[in-house]
RNA sequence: GGGCCUGUGGUCUAGUCGGUUAUGACAUCGCCUUUACACGGCGGGGAUCCGGAGUUCGAAUCUCCGCGGGCCCA
């Protein structure tokens, strides 16, 4: 290998574009051909908001260490980039952007302005995507909004409507009437309002409620089956104030008799347990309220009032009217639309659905290797508690059309043929005529819920409907917390339906990035950090070390500056102990080598540190397996074992300098491999110096067992503690380390002495038998886990005894193999194993320093 | 109101299928420019492990009750 002096400082802003440049996309693509297990990442395909926040960094790095680790374990990997192009901020955007609504500019039109939003978005966050080193397959890219993929989306919809899983009916619906669209579940938030409970005469009765604007909507009053208040009521029928229709006076025990007066008035429809009532009871529909959220007829003079204005009109009326008797504040929370914070309402409107069996869902999760395990609890529980199927037709524009047309004739529905996909309806007619004959149809305008496009990705990944040989289950999802309930869920629901497989082998989770205070990142708090910034300042290497090392996989982790300081440190440490080998390493080629003690130890600890980096990666902990490596090399290797071979490195013995020569090369040459799914940069500008081509190649280094030997240890931690406790000697003599001491003898078992020598610049002799001077014994410490589950209860006494007692005595009955004591009233009688002695060293006054480490003392004598 | 997670030196964190001396990082203090590194080395100080009760010979660890934080939901 050739050796130039390397430069002091590492400098990740000149490697890293430098290596970004050399580095072919085709290195990443997955082989439909190879022979190599599979490893399929069904990456989440983000939303193209032109910004690839540090949420998103968090997430790809999770992927980019499995990817980067699976490729060097021999598995053919897929870590294709997707994009979910579809949705309402893209409409808002582009409305911005070109100062118009939707509705003033075709459809077609329209469409292609957020298309364009969107290419020019995509590209933005490609870049970024790159700079952080994302090991992504761009061969298997896929952009949703391209008719290549909302085909199959189309296609899913096609086949899971044949198999009487997709359905059309009129069912009370989230709905926002500021964005006039029907919302899924997963797309309300809540928030906590205050609202007023308004308590009014009703009849007979007396009815508490939150909402007297939806009054004409009133289908029914429940009271609870026992609440002997309103017994006599049930079965009667009542005149609805202000409006003057009849309805019914039910009982249901869900009606909680301590809440306002233990009445409710039942709309159609308030809220969802108003829903729950009506179609358990089989209750009429009166609708109140339209899709833009104004009263309707039925609402008599209130007709044409947004719900706001009724509301406080009808409020005033029945006060005047000497109705309402009673207002209290009451805390709701109440359902918003996520993207324009309107609250929800629920209508009922002809919506597409699509069914939902929980059992199957749950069933298939179950299959599913869960990281961590607890996550599928959120999954179940949301699962089990879902009471409507999922609504997918959407009231928009930019989105999967759906595609089924309308005969103007018989008002049959006519859901397109596969073969004709794709398509969009608003565009094209059927290629054939209706059963009645009829060749004129009317297009569906709505669109498809978003998530219909996303939670096939796995399909699409796997070359489903593009592949004879469909690569299903995939290896791995990968995904935040946050969307469990639905892309989670969705993908399931969807793969099961489409194929009876379950999506993936395994799922990991990522939590989500709070700011440097503990706090979600947001805007209004000032908390936010991009990516770009911090590669700006310490490179891609040192933010991917914060995504490794910030926490445990699936917790949530506070984005810190000192986290990426500390990456760049060990980046520059590590960079250091390369520029201190590679001098010592020129015409240095692996071969036989006769290993010393220390040699063996660093190799020993070496061995243990791949295996259980590799369990650690299959582990998906990142955080563990990036400590381990970290630690080691900065202590293990850097202050312990490079500071005790220099002498030998130094020196003229070729044989022993060949063998510290061979340790570090095998030691640097895994260290690179295994940090290259972590720090690809790095890594590779490594591993250069030691070959001649990517560390990225490489396979991930092999555990040797023969290396791995207690006995080395041992003996390597002795030479390891001696020299720390000489060099600690040193210091706390005001001696410089390398300053020389006169001589060293050390009593005990030891073999090799010459590292430690050289190291603390001392002559050394080893000594037989006993030190001249004695020890006493000042201390016994019980040993608990032998004493613990032995004696049980009589433990605490046994622990005072020893206590109170003479140390030297226990000693001394130690030695001659049994310890008797009084404990408790009674006579024990322990094994010497139950007990450790600390020890006192007597000194005959000579101008000697005593250390003692592990079994061995080391008696120093001043210069 | 429910589910899941969580509370450890000043700050962040490891340890959590019980075993008495609680890990590491940052910060802090002292010493050291010793043929890779002062973005370094050596050493020190600093935690009754949120509070209370219980189980146990023994609890940061298990149970229960509080209190606080996060996420998801009703």
């Amino acid at each position: 290998m050739s050796v130039t002096q390397l430069p002091k400082e590492y400098n990740p802003q000149e490697v890293e574009p430098r290596w970004m440049g050399k580095w072919q996309d085709s290195m990443n693509y997955f082989d439909w051909d190879s022979k190599k297990p599979q490893y399929i990442i069904d990456t989440p395909p983000p939303y193209p908001t032109g910004n690839f926040h540090i949420g998103n960094a968090l997430n790809w790095c999770y992927i980019d260490f499995v990817a980067r680790y699976k490729r060097m374990r021999g598995y053919n990997v897929m870590f294709p980039q997707g994009w979910d192009c579809h949705g309402l901020p893209t409409e808002v955007k582009v409305e911005e952007i070109h100062n118009i609504t939707k509705n003033q500019v075709p459809r077609t039109e329209f469409r292609q302005m957020c298309e364009e939003l969107t290419v020019g978005n995509i590209e933005k966050m490609r870049n970024t995507m790159r700079r952080l080193a994302f090991s992504i397959d761009w061969s298997n890219e896929y952009i949703t909004m391209k008719p290549e993929y909302y085909g199959k989306t189309q296609h899913s919809f096609v086949q899971m409507y044949n198999k009487d899983l997709i359905y059309r009916s009129d069912h009370p619906n989230n709905w926002c009437p500021r964005c006039e669209t029907a919302i899924a579940f997963a797309e309300v938030e809540y928030e906590a309002r205050q609202t007023t409970l308004n308590y009014f005469h009703f009849d007979k009765l007396d009815v508490a409620t939150t909402r007297p604007e939806l009054l004409a909507a009133c289908v029914a009053v429940a009271v609870n089956p026992d609440d002997d208040r309103y017994n006599e009521y049930v079965g009667q029928e009542i005149e609805v104030p202000v409006f003057g229709h009849k309805v019914k006076v039910l009982s249901d025990s869900d009606v909680d008799p301590n809440f306002g007066t233990g009445v409710v008035m039942i709309c159609t429809f308030g809220d969802k347990q108003d829903v729950r009532w009506w179609a358990e009871l089989g209750l009429p529909l009166r609708k109140a309220i339209d899709k833009q959220g104004t009263m309707t007829s039925i609402a008599g003079k209130y007709e044409g009032m947004s719900l706001a204005d009724c509301k406080e009109a009808i409020t005033t009326d029945m006060k005047y009217a000497g109705l309402i008797y009673e207002q209290e504040t009451l805390d709701q929370n109440v359902g918003l639309c996520w993207r324009c914070k309107t609250p929800i309402e629920i209508l009922s409107e002809r919506q597409w659905f699509v069914k939902i069996d929980a059992d199957d869902i749950i069933s298939k999760s179950s299959e599913i290797n869960w990281a961590p395990p607890y996550m599928e609890v959120r999954l179940k529980n949301w699962t089990s508690t879902m009471e409507w199927d999922w609504c997918i037709s959407r009231q928009r524009i930019f989105a999967t059309p759906i595609p089924v047309w309308y005969c103007d004739e018989c008002s049959e529905v006519m859901v397109a043929k596969e073969e004709w996909l794709p398509l969009d309806p608003n565009a094209s007619q059927p290629p054939e005529a209706c059963k009645c004959g009829s060749t004129s149809f009317s297009p569906e305008e709505d669109v498809l819920d978003t998530w219909m496009d996303s939670s096939i990705t796995a399909l699409n990944a796997a070359g489903w409907l593009s592949r004879d040989d469909v690569r299903m289950p995939t290896q791995l999802r990968p995904q935040g917390h946050d969307i469990i309930r639905t892309w989670a869920f969705y993908s399931i629901l969807r793969s099961s339906a489409l194929t009876g497989l379950r999506p993936w082998d395994d799922i990991i989770i990522n939590g989500m990035v709070l700011g440097d205070d503990g706090h979600k990142m947001s805007k209004s708090l000032g908390n936010i950090v991009m990516p770009e910034e911090v590669i700006k300042e310490y490179g891609s290497d040192a933010f991917r070390q914060w995504a490794a090392i910030g926490g445990a996989t699936g917790s949530d982790i506070m984005f810190r500056w000192k986290d990426v300081v500390a990456g760049n440190r060990f980046q520059q440490k590590l960079w250091s102990i390369v520029r201190f080998c590679m001098p010592h390493l020129e015409y240095f080629q692996p071969g036989e080598a006769q290993y010393r003690t220390i040699d063996r130890w660093l190799l020993s600890k070496l061995n243990t540190l791949i295996k259980e980096a590799t369990a650690s990666m299959d582990a998906y902990q990142f955080d563990e397996t990036l400590k381990n490596i970290r630690s080691f090399a900065w202590d293990t290797l850097a202050d312990n074992y490079i500071e005790l071979v220099k002498s030998r490195l130094y020196g003229d013995d070729a044989e022993a300098k060949r063998a510290a020569q061979q340790t570090l090369y095998l030691t640097v040459d895994a260290l690179a491999k295994m940090l290259a799914p972590f720090i690809p940069y790095f890594a590779d500008e490594v591993f250069s110096q030691l070959h001649d081509h990517s560390v990225h190649t490489e396979a991930w280094p092999g555990v040797d067992e023969s290396a791995i030997d207690a006995a080395a240890e041992g003996s390597g931690e002795q030479v390891k503690e001696i020299t720390a406790a000489i060099r600690r000697f040193k210091s706390d003599n005001g001696m410089a380390l390398n300053a020389p001491l006169g001589r060293l003898r050390i009593y005990g078992r030891i073999g090799d002495v010459a590292d430690i020598a050289g190291t603390v610049n001392a002559e050394i002799e080893v000594m037989a038998g006993e030190p001249e001077f004695e020890y006493r014994v000042s201390g016994v410490k019980p040993n608990m886990s032998v004493i613990g589950p032995k004696f049980r209860d009589k433990a605490g006494a046994i622990i005072g005894a020893l206590k109170s007692a003479d140390a030297a005595t226990i000693a001394e009955q130690a030695e001659a193999g049994a310890i008797s004591i009084e404990a408790g009233g009674e006579t024990i009688t322990l094994e010497p194993d139950s007990v450790a002695f600390e020890r006192e060293i007597l000194s005959e006054g000579h101008a000697v320093n005593v250390l003692e480490v592990g079994g061995v003392m080391v008696v120093v004598e001043k210069a």
